[in-house]
DNA sequence: CCTCAGAGGAGAACACTGTTCTCCGAACGC
DNA sequence: GCGTTCGGAGAACAGTGTTCTCCTCTGAGG
């Protein structure tokens, strides 16, 4: 990745005029495509055209490369999936568990890993699909539980809860996700008649409109919930699911009759 | 689905005696291919061939007809994949919240989630793929939204709430039918040396072989975990992920600071 | 300076996929 | 009886993941 070769942005043109010079300087200009740069053109083709777009055929363009060099560092599609997923971890510190402060320390560990799957297109996609541990992430995994168990819940109950949150914030980074993306669909076709509102509340005021529409005796429920569902944050949605989750833990703790151990959040009670 | 017309298994072979007769027969023979047929046959191939099995191509062979044919009934293989999805849901009976029993109910609903999509193969896969709310489905959210706030839980606890348990009933099923289609798999490749463990549980075994082979000091909890995880059945498992949600919510009651309001399931304390 | 082995990318090919096009043939209303 | 309409047939298109063979270009040895 920081080779001294400068970044070579997508395989320079043929240039006709290089095409006569010694073939010493075409090498080097081309770094020899290593694993690390599949995976990284790979995100780059992932970040502009979305999963759906992503193909072996890309990014081998995106190299300026044919397919089948793709193959020779790189077993599969499935292989390559797995290997740009467990990149995102590559920088990520594990946590030291700390007793006292096992619910600060699993919402970090929640923000985190919701950050992590942000921070390219579909990467939620990609990890509801690979997600079961590959061998380069049983560390995480296992500083993940060593923050449950420390905090002294039963073992079935940190085990489950490992999964459990896991599970929530692929989930949920999914959905929306998902969302943003129906709404950039839909902000396309309705290219005309979105004259007024910008692009992203857009859908935002479409879809409150839309459970405005729904007759209220039917569906009282959903017509008093659809405005948090829209207005509130997504920053604010997933804080609130984690502390449902770290109420539910905290229930298991040993001193958990004596009085809740749970230091309430502010503004959610 | 309950035509007078027997059920015609797979388009009848063209039996040869049959080409002469009157055209009538053979149209009154061959039900007309309506949408519930291709949903029908489409679940047919799917709980044979799995989700990467499941083609357009296949669906048509199995109604004995072309592909092109099936684009009269249904738009795309998306709106196919989405028909089967909402098909799970067509007997589902509304709960009508009971504020007393709110956990045995939300409990129920969990359970007959996991359930639906458990019946087919993969469906957990379709489901988080076009899970967020169709129309047909309307009704389903909002009697799901209607237990958790007759419950008394306030509006956002209600609304993630409603995020959290969709999400947690999908992604327990999606990692438990992928543990189980990896463990066909890897029972398919060591067919030489799987001699003595029965197949459904020899992936189970060797899951904990690889665990106990891991170094216990650097994945101690790992090793103390593993074997609950392979151990407990998923039915258990996924009790215990519902009784923590569950626990969370309980804890944003109004009456929960007067003392826990859940009662405890008999062993999980 | 020349030759020779070897690695790595090029290009074509295969067997698929979802989707759409045109066309035919059979059933119905008049 | 004729004409219209509609649903299915079949071929086609553009794309996919993967693999095969071939060729070129590089670096080492003489």
């Amino acid at each position: 990745m920081n080779d001294a070769a400068a970044h070579t942005p997508a395989s320079p043109p043929p240039t006709p005029w290089e095409r006569g010079r010694p073939a010493r300087a075409r090498v080097s200009a081309r770094t020899p495509l290593s694993r690390e740069r599949v995976v990284e053109a790979a995100l780059t083709v992932l970040d502009r055209q979305g999963l759906d777009g992503l193909s072996m055929r890309q990014v081998a363009a995106e190299l300026g490369v044919t397919v089948s060099a793709l193959y020779a560092h790189v077993r599969s599609k499935d292989d390559l999936l797995e290997l740009m997923y467990t990149r995102l971890f590559d920088g990520a510190a594990l946590p030291e568990p700390d007793p006292e402060r096992w619910q600060e320390q699993l919402r970090d560990y929640a923000r985190t890993g919701r950050e992590r799957l942000l921070s390219h297109r579909d990467m939620a996609r990609i990890s509801m699909a690979y997600a079961p541990f590959t061998a380069e992430l049983l560390p995480h995994v296992e500083a993940f539980l060593g923050l449950l168990r420390t905090a002294g819940l039963p073992d079935r109950i940190a085990a489950e809860a490992g999964d459990l949150i896991s599970t929530y914030i692929d989930g949920f980074v999914l959905g929306e996700t998902m969302w943003r993306e129906r709404a950039a669909e839909a902000a396309g076709e309705d290219a005309e008649d979105a004259s007024d509102h910008p692009d992203v509340n857009g859908m935002a005021a479409e879809m409150q409109d839309y459970f405005a529409s729904l007759p209220e005796s039917d569906f009282p429920h959903l017509h008093a919930l659809a405005g948090l569902m829209v207005t509130d944050s997504a920053d604010e949605r997933f804080g609130i699911g984690v502390e449902i989750i770290l109420r539910g833990l905290a229930s298991y703790l040993p001193d958990a009759a004596a009085g809740r151990t749970v230091p309430s959040e502010p503004g959610h009670d």
